[in-house]
DNA sequence: CCGCATCCCTAGTGATACTG
DNA sequence: CAGTATCACTAGGGATGCGG
């Protein structure tokens, strides 16, 4: 779907091999999709909640990145059948899993990202 | 330059605060990024080297990605002032601090992405 | 309430020709 | 050798309106 990156030089004819690193970043490539992790991570949540916590996202665009997501089974949806709707997003294994991943990611750059300010939020911590 | 995503509830006004783990992700969203970091963990590299080392990709292409991860202060340039010209790239301390994120995204996408093949090569090992 | 379909727009990539 | 400049192209994001 995104652009998966073969290293190269270990690619084999037509048959392209991807790096794993370059599959991470790829899974969250999207431009929200950190965000709506980190969300989930600390609560399952609904479609409308969601949007309510990304300020300036589409219902389209969340839709895609969810779609996305669930594709990769990172998030699980799960729907309620009744009226009004009501659909539940939450972490799957996999999606949980990658939290450690994410703190590294986040711990190292609140190391070395240019902060005027000297303190930056944790994206993991509550 | 690239896509920087405010964390959203906390951002103050008009100053939007940069998440951690988005500013590491941004940083590596170019499309050769990772990879090119990945070439320079492992030796010191001329340009055309690099442009050998990453089938496929242009002159201009490369120059931007360097460029990009120089402004970084990822990766170091340097210039020999010769006839011909030579130039020499390699990881700054920033850059080297950044391997042992790769690994542990190396890792984690290991044991995740879907592979029909059962053992995927790690990109930091030699 | 949740989401899809559609269209527009921009950033980023790709390709080529030219230069110190 | 190591770029720069230019243009074309594409993927992805953003906005809106309709539908179950």
């Amino acid at each position: 779907m995104a652009r998966f990156i073969p290293q190269g030089e270990i690619v084999p004819k037509g048959q392209e091999e991807l790096c794993p690193v370059t599959y991470t970043q790829n899974l969250t490539a999207g431009k929200w999709k950190i965000t709506i992790l980190w969300h989930l991570s600390k609560q399952t949540r609904r479609f409308n909640e969601l949007q309510r916590l990304l300020p300036g996202i589409s219902k389209g665009i969340l839709t895609r990145q969810l779609r996305e997501l669930e594709e990769e089974e990172m998030v699980h949806r799960e729907v309620y059948k009744e009226v009004p709707p009501k659909v539940e997003y939450s972490l799957t294994p996999k999606g949980k899993s990658f939290i450690p991943v994410l703190n590294i990611m986040g711990e190292w750059g609140n190391e070395h990202m240019k902060s005027n300010q000297k303190e930056l939020k944790p994206v993991t911590k509550d």
